[in-house]
DNA sequence: AAATTTGCTTGTTTTTAGCAAGTAAATTAT
DNA sequence: ATAATTTACTTGCTAAAAACAAGCAAATTT
C-alpha cells in the first residue's frame, strides 16, 4: 500500500484540513478509540466489532506512528511482538472522540456507548 | 458515483463507528466547516483553499442531506439555484470541528485558524 | 446580445479500500 | 517433545472511491 508521499503533504494551512489529512477516513479514529479503551495489541484491534482488515490496520498504525500519535513499544522479551500506545498527541484526540460519541448517541438511532473504560 | 446502498448501513452500534460511516473521509467535515463559516453556495465550497472536486462536493452534499445534517433550500425566484444550510444535527457537529481545530493548532505546525466567523 | 460565471453531470484514470490467502514466530495443548 | 493453534503480520487481487478533465445549460454580468 503506497503512502501519500511520506513527506508532510498538506492541502491547506487550515487545522481541520490538516487534521483530516491524518485522521480523515473510516478507520483511523476507530483505532484511536480502541487505544483509548486500553487496547494495545494487534489482535485486540482486530477483535473490535467493526472488523478492520489486517492490511488496513497495519497501515493505520504505521501512519499514526509516523505522525507521532502512536508509539510502538517492543515487548521486553526481545521477541517480535510489540504493543501500541497513544502519545500525548494521540491522547489529545480524546475530545474529538468524545464529541463523536456524543453526536452519534444524540443523532443516530440504535447506537450505544457500552465502551467499558469510558472514552 | 455509487452510494453505499442508501439503506442505513452500519458497521457496529458504536456511536463513533456510526459517526464515521457518515463523516469518515477527507472531505465531508471540510464541507461542514464551510457551512459553519456561513458558506452556503456550491461555488463558495468550491472556492475553499483545499480545492474539492465538483463531483465529490455534489456527492457529499447529497450524503449530508440524506443523513439529515444539511438542508437544501431553493432560492425563492423559482430558479435552479439553491443554498445549503446546516440542520440542528449538522450544527451539533460544531464541537467535533472545534476539537479538530484545537488539535490541529496544537500539534500540526504551520496551521492557522484564520477562519473568520470563528468556528 | 455576447461573454462570463454558476452549478452542476459525465466519462476516464488513478488511488485507496477491502477481501482472501499465506507465512513464520510464538504460544498452548497433548 | 511434538503437534495444533494463535498472533502478527505480508502479499496479491478485486472492487470502490477519489481525482482529473471536459462539457453543458441556465443565470448573471458586460
Amino acid at each position: 500500500m503506497a503512502n501519500e508521499s511520506s513527506a508532510a503533504y498538506r492541502r491547506s494551512p487550515c487545522p481541520v484540513a490538516c487534521a483530516l489529512d491524518i485522521l480523515g477516513d473510516k478507520w483511523t479514529l476507530l483505532v484511536v478509540r480502541d487505544l483509548m479503551l486500553g487496547r494495545s495489541r494487534f489482535k485486540e484491534f482486530m477483535d473490535s466489532l467493526e472488523g478492520i482488515p489486517t492490511n488496513i490496520l497495519t497501515d493505520r498504525l504505521v501512519r499514526l506512528e509516523r505522525h507521532g500519535a502512536v508509539e510502538k513499544r517492543p515487548v521486553p522479551s526481545g521477541v517480535r511482538r510489540h504493543t501500541y500506545h497513544l502519545t500525548e498527541k494521540g491522547e489529545a484526540l480524546r475530545s474529538v472522540i468524545r464529541s463523536l460519541v456524543d453526536w452519534g448517541l444524540d443523532y443516530e438511532e440504535g447506537t450505544e456507548a457500552g465502551l467499558e473504560p469510558s472514552v
